[in-house]
RNA sequence: GGAGGAGUACCCAAGUGGCCAAAGGGGGCAGACUGUAAAUCUGUUAGCUCAGCUUUCGGUGGUUCAAAUCCACCCUCCUCCA
């Protein structure tokens, strides 16, 4: 092994805390190590907050080690209560399931699963079978709760109110570990840096019940330069689910990251040298625009594939570029028919959901936020003609990003 | 189980009989400026058949010409006690 993959994580700027700096690092340098991370099926796709977790595992598995991608089938029946002010909802078994495969049909497109190269459990397979007066003997002896008290996750959630099921959540994961280590010689967890308590849990299990020594290492949570969660966006999270964030959109959220963000993001979410991560993120002024290009098109190359990606960056060029007259603009189609009968302004935005009620849609026409083939509607009573149509189609751009393509068909 | 306290729009939060579709802040949206950035400034932010009407202040019912505001019951959450 040339490099360190424990060096590259580093230099990339993955790692928050660590339990052994030295011994892991050795480790990765020298032998291949199994290590598992978790996804609980909390939503029906993987979203960016994932795909950090996901890049590591790619930079890991080039390295040669072995990854372990766990579906949280059985802790989100419980719910993890760190990072959360508030306790969540209980989510049924059928959702649960159908997320769960949702989460392993994805997970299977970024990593290698031929020959053992990485594995894919489920953790409902051991979790829900569990008999609980023997799971309190054998697991729960080991935890203080005194202890468990003054983690950060928990004493958040002690002014306002833990629930004993989430309680458990911790020895829970700790339990994964355990069976992971008995069962694929997995010395490792990563995972988000919200995770630190449940993976030390894990960790400080497998030394007691088995005296085997486990690693953890936690990864910097996507945040903005303010702080913020990064892959939020009005409509929700970022997925990676093109039928629910489509790679337009997901090109464009990262086309339009703060300045400040950028080299972050370049070296987390993309596998460019951190040479090239370096030159593009100290470009100043207009110029860091092109990082933000390179930015997004590696992003959504490595998400939803080249030609997507292409896609969405020759749309957005013909729309902010006045280059061509775009051909993968995002829109939609409608029937003449359907065309006629919305021919009011309002009434085709309302159609075309670009807004959520007609009061929306007065309010931006009035305050000049409607075009429609780039000229601005100001009155909010006008109407569309068949000629507002250009081959069959025609522009109509909310604010200064939002562009619908409408074309219209008999 | 007992004693107190609280539930207001996307979030925080003011409002304790009419002047309340409800202050202020945050967030969102739009405009100006710009680089599809940030910061800043301006407007806006329940719905509709829109200078009028309808629905909204945890829920249901009541008092009143008039209720977010008063009364009754219920639900949820928090604190203290057991």
């Amino acid at each position: 092994m040339s490099v360190n993959v424990f060096d590259v994580l580093k230099e990339r700027g993955f790692i928050a805390q660590t339990t052994h700096e030295d011994e892991i690092r050795d480790m990765l340098g020298k032998e291949p190590v199994t290590f598992y991370i978790g996804f609980d099926p909390t939503a029906d796709s993987l979203h960016v907050g994932h795909f950090i977790q996901i890049m590591v595992m790619m930079h890991m598995q080039q390295a040669g080690h072995r990854p372990i991608a766990l579906v949280g089938g059985g802790t989100a029946m419980v719910g993890d209560p760190s990072g959360r002010t508030d306790m969540r909802k209980m989510m049924t078994i059928d959702t649960i399931r159908h997320n769960a495969e949702s989460f392993k049909k994805q997970l299977s497109r970024f990593l290698d699963f031929s020959e053992g190269k990485a594995v894919m459990v489920n953790n409902a397979d051991w979790l829900l079978d569990l008999n609980y007066v023997e799971f309190l003997r054998e697991i729960g002896v080991h935890f203080s709760v005194n202890r468990m008290l003054t983690a950060e996750c928990f004493r958040s959630r002690l002014e306002r109110g833990l629930s004993f099921l989430e309680f458990n959540y911790m020895l829970m994961q700790s339990y994964d570990f355990l069976m992971l280590y008995r069962k694929y010689n997995c010395k490792m967890q990563l995972g988000g840096d919200d995770q630190w308590s449940n993976i030390l849990g894990g960790a400080e299990l497998i030394r007691r019940v088995e005296g085997g020594s486990a690693y953890g290492m936690t990864f910097t949570l996507l945040t903005t330069s303010e702080g913020k969660k990064m892959g939020k966006t009005e409509a929700g999270a970022l997925w990676l689910d093109p039928a629910k964030t489509s790679p337009y959109d997901f090109y464009q959220y990262w086309r339009n990251v703060d300045d400040a963000d950028v080299m972050k993001c370049l070296a987390l979410l993309t596998f460019l040298p951190m040479d090239e991560v370096r030159r593009l993120g100290s470009l100043k002024d207009e110029k860091i625009n092109e990082a933000k290009k390179v930015l997004a098109y590696e992003v959504t190359k490595l998400v939803h594939g080249r030609e997507e990606a292409d896609k969405a960056r020759a749309a957005a060029e013909a729309l902010f570029g006045g280059g061509g007259a775009g051909a993968e603009v995002p829109g939609s189609t409608i029937s003449m028919v359907q065309f006629r009968e919305n021919a009011n302004i309002i009434d085709i935005l309302l159609l075309l959901g670009l807004i959520p009620s007609k009061g929306e849609g007065r309010r931006l026409i009035q305050q000049g936020g409607i075009y429609v083939n780039d000229e601005r509607i100001d009155d909010i009573g006008h109407t569309l003609a068949d000629n507002d149509l250009k081959d069959g189609s025609l522009m109509i751009r909310k604010g200064k990003k939002v562009y619908h393509k409408v074309t219209v068909k008999d």
